[in-house]
DNA sequence: CAGAAAAGAGAGCACCGCTCTTGCTTCGGG
DNA sequence: CCCGAAGCAAGAGCGGTGCTCTCTTTTCTG
């Protein structure tokens, strides 16, 4: 509750910033699957039990190293957002999906981490989540825009079933925002899709098949807005 | 080069079959990670050392079982093509985009073997490249069919940038196609799009989002065969 | 100031991938 | 046919892992 921290409290937090550096330093160099609590103990100059005071297990460790690379991603795709803020409802479309894909490219094992293979179980703890929405959110918010300015065009060429469109009306409620269903819903399968595109070039599958990667992926991402119903602006 | 093979070479084959088999059946219930040489040896009823002679290190078992994993889905969903014969292009289109979402679900941890995080390094070896590639060639004989039937209408609203188009066509020569560069260009795309609803769905990120799965991914699907040219049939 | 709570150190357990050496079995050519 | 070569199983062992337990030292608090 006190601002004022004793030198136990602070030392503590310094030695987990610690931990985790040392770890996000493993994980860039060598990736999560050899990501060791030892070699961390080892690096900062303390024994390998004495690390369990701040981490009750590796799986801790990693899910705190999780966190921070949702929350990493989301803030480069905020402020792509921000930097973009001048734009029409397209440009700011492409420039998160840019963003996402650069910083991706910049921390594959991160990447990796939160949008490849899940590690521990098959659900993540529910800290997670928070940070984990920030990049949809902020894709969201895109959509928001335009709807409000009136430049959200409907591309339903079919009628999304009732259930869609019922899942999609939760979900705007509980996100707050004021968006037709169907748009939610298409926004919701386009934002899958976009990790699609960011996986298949990180994870190596595009070797041999595309090489224009830069081209590729702005022309795929403008396909994505207009599926959207985002159409070129100006 | 002969087809009658001495008793030696007959065990041989049965005992890596075995091995296979045995990890193939601790990675559906552990997951890659937690595929352990010595366990599956210890199932068996030999020792590890012996294991070696089979399978020069666990990342060989695993890429063994990759090429495996990548040949089931490519057999899934030439099967699901197959069956589909009769029907029209975006029919036979979303006939293989619900074969490989089905297999995914039916089998999560071989599918993230080969979808999820590259677990060795990030060049998967060259024996892979072949079974890999008969989904993404399904999906073209689609594509090419519908060509040939006069059925495929371009939906470029823009126009690919020309290093996509080099791309497309140097892509059509290798694999011995003949649809439009453009068309080529967006399949690529596509493709991969296509992979990322399935990643979503199998790696969690829809939980406590989509829960409609069913009507979501037929309707996401219906949405990538108008995107790749597609239109309903009949 | 004394007791409680937190932190570090070390030993140890069970497991892992992988290597090396030692015998045994099977195969093929003189 | 027989004997050397090759293939194979077994065991011991190395260095590494995550994690637990005990013991001592340090720090905070009533």
């Amino acid at each position: 509750m006190s601002a004022i921290k004793g030198a136990r409290e602070r030392a503590r937090d310094e030695v987990t910033a610690a931990i985790k550096e040392e770890a996000r330093r493993q994980l860039a160099r060598e990736g999560a699957a050899k990501l060791s609590l030892r070699a961390v103990a080892r690096e900062l100059g303390m024994v390998s039990s004495a690390l369990y005071r701040y981490f009750p297990s590796r799986d801790d460790l990693l899910t705190a190293l999780i966190i921070d690379a949702y929350d990493a991603l989301g803030a480069a795709a905020e402020d792509a957002l921000a930097a973009a803020s001048g734009g029409s409802p397209d440009q700011r479309w492409t420039a998160v999906c840019r963003a996402v894909r650069e910083w991706a490219l910049a921390h594959p094992h991160e990447y990796a981490l939160i949008y490849g293979t899940p590690v521990p179980g098959y659900t993540a703890p529910s800290d997670t989540t928070g940070p984990a929405a920030r990049v949809g959110l902020a894709l969201i918010s895109v959509l928001r825009d335009a709807h409000e300015a009136g430049e959200l065009h409907p591309t339903d060429a079919s009628a999304a079933p009732a259930p869609v469109q019922e899942d999609a009306r939760r979900l705007g409620v509980e996100l707050g925002v004021d968006l037709p269903a169907p748009a939610l819903a298409g926004l919701t399968a386009t934002w899958a899709q976009l990790f699609g595109l960011v996986n298949f070039e990180v994870f190596g599958q595009f070797n041999h098949v595309v090489e224009a990667r830069d081209e590729f992926f702005d022309q795929a991402a403008a396909g994505l807005a207009r599926q959207v119903g985002l159409l070129p602006g100006e």
